[in-house]
RNA sequence: GGAGAGAUGGCCGAGUGGUCGAAGGCGCCUGCCUCGAAAGCAGGUGUACCCUCCGGGUACCGGGGGUUCGAAUCCCUCUCUCUCCGCCA
């Protein structure tokens, strides 16, 4: 496949960016809808730079009086003593506007952690997901001779799934999964992690599954979203909606040798979400729970490269259909359904017979320097040279429940069996899940 | 959970309240030497921000707060790491 390079995005939504350049951010941000108030933006990074100017000079002329006082106090005392006086009213008033300019700096930062990233010029113009743009499409939909069963009537009948125990442990949107169904969930979490981490040359990393909230922060997750996340109470953790956070965070704070990028990652975790604010969607199945495992793919790349790598890491993901023999296509996000932190997504969407539609199984994403910005994760180009910011990337390769949902549609026979793809059968153990008798 | 020790620059490791961004060593870079290399010698080697930006300044010695004219050095607090005991998948 050959890769066309569209161009790179400015460095984005750092201070000097939105403070100084102000319009073009307001033009970029337009792609993604309604925007959010930016003029106190431009105001409160002038105030915050004035603020600086006075704290320095104040410490300065300060630093240099306080060197006398020494002197002063054994050649002078008297006058040592009133140079004292001096300086400490100084230091109240410097008192004064270092607190006005942590409280400037504080607004700033949260003004800034809720502007998303800016889109990037090939994402198509658009409200909703209605605007996406198909890309491609990959595999035909299956013709059935009988009427196709939905996963949540197939998937109790082959006594793999089992909702009403799910429910019965842990309320609505958990599953019990069981035999068959049990072992194929966990050969797929391997199969998935042999396939990036064998064939696309990833290393597999197992992260904590409970992150600080500036973790979240990083990744973007927080302050916007924090509805959709669970947390432990005491002390204050919260549950991984995705592994991206952990395994993006791997870097944080680190400056890298340019040798070492990129950094490819393949990690399984359960992903924990509450779903607020979709009551009433996908209430049938598995396709939207509480709990559900999915195989990540992050890397941490050179700027140069991201946009490259982001088709080569979406090319990765689709891998994984091709290998289960799973009809999807792949949608490029309209500015208007582009993700906070993301500049530009892929998502991979898989036939789902019974619903007659495709469903969202994948997303890809290019986050340029924001979650690094988030995160400070850099890397030096060469000895001596001022650190830079990374490129993030990362997609799932896939999420473990809906591909299981997928295969049992897709891949169900009119005898009531389900038939358990070549590449996957290995981990299984079974080529394929028997109708119950 | 109980008792104790510690956290300093890429690493190791000093540091009496002032001239410490921080000795010394290692590593790394540059130059000299050499046919070349090693050794040796000389110099350099953190990050961020601000400004009148080929230069000047401010901050940072785990995080936060305090005392002081002045703190890596004193006090409080939090986090983390290590050792021992207990408990435990």
């Amino acid at each position: 496949m050959s890769i066309s390079l569209p161009p790179r995005n400015p460095s984005m939504l750092d201070l000097r960016l939105v403070t100084d350049q102000l319009d073009l951010v307001r033009e970029k941000l337009a792609r993604r809808g309604p925007l959010p108030p930016l003029d106190s933006l431009a105001r409160l990074g002038e105030r915050r730079r004035t603020l600086i100017r006075q704290v320095q000079d104040l410490r300065h002329h300060k630093k240099q009086a306080g060197d006398d006082v020494k002197r002063l106090s054994r050649e002078d005392p008297p006058r040592a003593e009133q140079v004292r006086r001096q300086l400490r009213q100084l230091g109240q008033q410097q008192k004064q506007l270092e607190q006005q300019l942590a409280e400037v700096e504080q607004q700033l930062q949260q003004q800034l952690l809720l502007l998303p990233n800016l889109p990037h010029e090939t994402v198509p113009a658009g409200r909703d997901e209605a605007d996406n743009r198909l890309e491609r499409q990959v595999g035909q939909p299956p013709h059935f001779d009988f009427a196709p069963r939905a996963h949540w009537d197939l998937g109790p009948a082959l006594g793999v799934l089992d909702f009403e125990r799910g429910a019965k442990i842990s309320g609505s949107r958990f599953t019990v999964l069981r035999g068959a169904g049990a072992r194929l969930e966990r050969a797929l979490i391997n199969f998935m992690i042999d396939l990036h981490a064998r064939q696309h040359d990833y290393q597999e990393v197992w992260v904590p599954q409970l992150v600080l909230r500036e973790r979240m922060q990083a990744t973007g997750q927080l302050p916007k979203f924090e509805d959709d996340a669970f947390k432990t109470v005491d002390p204050e953790l919260f549950l991984v909606p995705t592994a991206e956070v952990p395994v993006t965070n791997l870097h944080r704070d680190e400056i890298l040798a340019a040798e070492e990028l990129p950094l490819r990652y393949v990690c399984y975790t359960a992903c924990f979400r509450r779903e607020a604010g979709s009551h009433g969607k996908d209430t049938r199945g598995i396709i939207r729970q509480h709990q559900f495992d999915k195989v990540e793919l992050v890397q941490l790349v050179r700027p140069e490269e991201s946009y490259q790598v982001l088709e080569q890491l979406t090319a990765h993901a689709e891998a994984v259909l091709q290998q289960l023999e799973l009809p999807y296509r792949v949608m490029n996000l309209c500015g208007g359904d582009l993700g906070f932190s993301a500049a530009k997504t892929y998502d991979l969407e898989v036939w789902m017979p019974a619903q007659d539609r495709y469903r969202e199984i994948s997303s890809c994403s290019n986050f340029e320097d924001f979650q690094a910005r988030r995160g400070r994760i850099r890397f030096r180009r060469e000895k001596g040279s001022k650190p830079e910011l990374v490129h993030t990337l990362n997609g799932s390769g896939l999420a473990v429940g809906r591909t299981l949902a997928a295969i049992l549609e897709n891949h169900q026979q009119a005898d009531g069996s389900v038939r358990i793809p070549a590449a996957l059968a290995p981990y299984t153990g079974f080529d394929s899940i028997p109708p119950r008798q």
